[in-house]
DNA sequence: CACATGACGAGGG
DNA sequence: ACCCTCGCCATGT
């Protein structure tokens, strides 16, 4: 199936987001201007994190903490974001104050695009 | 069209 | 701060 323009967005996003930081589910959401479709951004981690080859550990949640099921997942995600330097604290959370990536003024979606897609042509 | 899905989020106790 | 409930919504079936 072809993938929404919503759904390129929301990769685009996950993958502009910077070694070393993270983001949320529900503010990529926001950026990819639905701001209550967190869950949509979870479908497409699903759904696209191998084929797309995306940067799925640096999305956690709005709470700072990394919210996938299994322990096993949750370590590796873990080992992950440490070895990009992010730290956690005694309860295993991220501070978002230091880690949220937080796009420049000039960052631009849409030029983000546009230079991606030179360099996929 | 109806219904299920999901690594969520806000709010209240 | 933790726990629970409920609302959310693009997609797939």
């Amino acid at each position: 199936m072809a993938k929404s323009a919503f759904t390129e967005v929301i990769i685009e996003l996950i993958r502009a987001i910077p070694p070393g930081t993270v983001s949320t589910y529900g503010r990529i959401a926001e950026m990819a201007g639905s701001p209550r479709a967190a869950r949509q951004v979870v479908r497409v981690l699903h759904t696209y994190s191998e084929t797309e080859s995306l940067p799925w550990h640096r999305v956690i949640n709005r709470d700072g903490k990394i919210a996938l099921l299994s322990s096993e997942q949750r370590n590796a995600q873990r080992e992950l974001l440490e070895k990009e330097g992010v730290e956690f604290d005694t309860s295993g959370r991220i501070d978002l104050d230091t880690y949220l990536w937080q796009p420049d003024d000039d960052w631009d979606l849409d030029n983000d695009l546009t230079i991606d897609s030179i360099c996929r042509s």
